[in-house]
DNA sequence: GCTATCTAATTGCATATGCAAATGACAAGC
DNA sequence: GCTTGTCATTTGCATATGCAATTAGATAGC
């Protein structure tokens, strides 16, 4: 079914009259796209419309709509137009992914349990190891994912109130909190550390596994506009895990 | 200073009639730079040329270049035209990257030590930690890599002899064998897996840690046209090591 | 109601044309 | 030799034009 078109105004595409014209109009786009504007599933307005709109003409249209194709963020059919992409649910090595979709690709039974959820501003030990301030308030959730009954992962995340307030009414019952942010909140930038630690006692017991054993570490902080939105410790059971990623010497193959 | 023309020739820009003219162009160009034929740093032939020896538009054959510029295999100016770009040394999280430069981007002095070096058909062990058949004939280097002195990396590397032939007669006195193949061999695709194990007895010796302290490991292979050209196994000492890579959700950022 | 057909909206592609911008090469002048 | 200026080459950008391919939606026929 094609989305109400309605969902995109069109004179919120404004030039800012700064290099060459098919890249300000991609980059005005793109911004639309990112700043949630134009939501997922809504269409772009046709080639026509926005050259009118510009005063520029199709092919200059067309060659920013092209781009913006190839780099992801919007599909286009013939006759049935132009719409904004979904962002992918997964991309290269690391993405965000899906726990849940994590384990069932796996072919793995999944469930997951939430340990413990505070709302207040951060202890110290939780500021020191995420890199907060004191004064920001967050969500501070612990979670233990399974597949087929096992430990899989276990989960330690921040998420900032002031970005995503709509946090604070959600208890995760239904979804894990990695899953309700991908659809609660917005991000523009991510940023991946891997390490290898030995288990701690605490995270040990809840794994499975001896004190020390050596655990594949994920750290990964999001924003959006440069605002934190959440920061997550993901920690595997080394032994049973390995992150697998493909490419070419100029990127993608 | 310009490299010379004649090393690019023009007739070796074969269209192959499947799909729009633009994308066999661009096709046709990069397969000539993958498969070596146009080597970095030489010139590709200018718009014009391509346009009467392939009886495209400027316009057609611009956009297949612009688009080769956009991924990276070419760099365009203005009246010097156009050249073949060097693989980046290093992109995204986890590249193909200098173990020497990786030390000295820390502000660390590098120093390496070949510990061991045999060329022939690769032991039941071996063969197994590389999936390796034992009938291939490879170059097996296990490499030590300093940083101010203290232990940094163990590398353990398999060559094939048979694509890359020139290894048998380099001994890695001058560069080690990461450095040494960037610069002799050509490669297509990679694939890495990252996971944290413990350190065994020999490998806990050479980089002065504990038995059993995590690593992460980095397994890489490589291939070109699908053929195995070389295959790594990088061991970090956890504690003192992290990846680190940012990307926004559609990609780029 | 269901299906086949037609129509028109929309993107995809290629060409031709013209001018702008950057700059290597060379010549002129000191 | 050195600097300065001019010229020609090459890429960058935008427009106008025309046709092809796809297909949603309307229409006609059963």
């Amino acid at each position: 079914m094609t989305q109400d078109a309605a969902t995109t105004r069109l004179d919120a595409v404004k030039l800012d009259g700064t290099g060459p014209i098919y890249d300000q109009i991609r980059r005005a786009v793109r911004d639309l796209i990112l700043n949630g504007t134009w939501a997922p599933g809504t269409s772009v307005p046709p080639e026509h419309a926005l050259m009118e709109q510009l005063g520029a003409s199709r092919m200059t249209v067309h060659r920013a709509l092209v781009q913006l194709a190839r780099e992801g963020l919007i599909t286009r059919r013939r006759r049935s137009g132009t719409i904004v992409a979904s962002p992918p649910a997964s991309h290269a090595m690391l993405d965000i992914l899906s726990i849940p979709d994590e384990v069932k690709r796996l072919g793995q039974r999944y469930d997951y349990e939430v340990l413990s959820r505070e709302d207040r501003r951060p202890s110290a030990e939780i500021a020191l190891r995420f890199g907060l301030k004191r004064s920001e308030k967050i969500s501070h959730v612990v979670t233990l994912h399974r597949a087929d009954g096992r430990p899989h992962v276990l989960e330690e995340r921040v998420i900032h109130l002031a970005v995503v307030p709509a946090v604070a009414g959600e208890d995760f019952s239904k979804m894990p909190p990695g899953d309700w942010l991908l659809g609660n909140s917005l991000w523009s930038e991510a940023e991946h550390a891997i390490s290898a630690v030995p288990a701690e006692p605490d995270d040990a017991q809840h794994l499975g596994i001896e004190v020390g054993e050596p655990c594949l570490l994920i750290e990964r902080r999001t924003w959006n506009q440069s605002a934190p939105v959440t920061a997550v410790r993901l920690l595997y059971p080394g032994a049973r895990h390995r992150f697998i990623g493909r490419f070419g010497p100029y990127g993608a193959v």
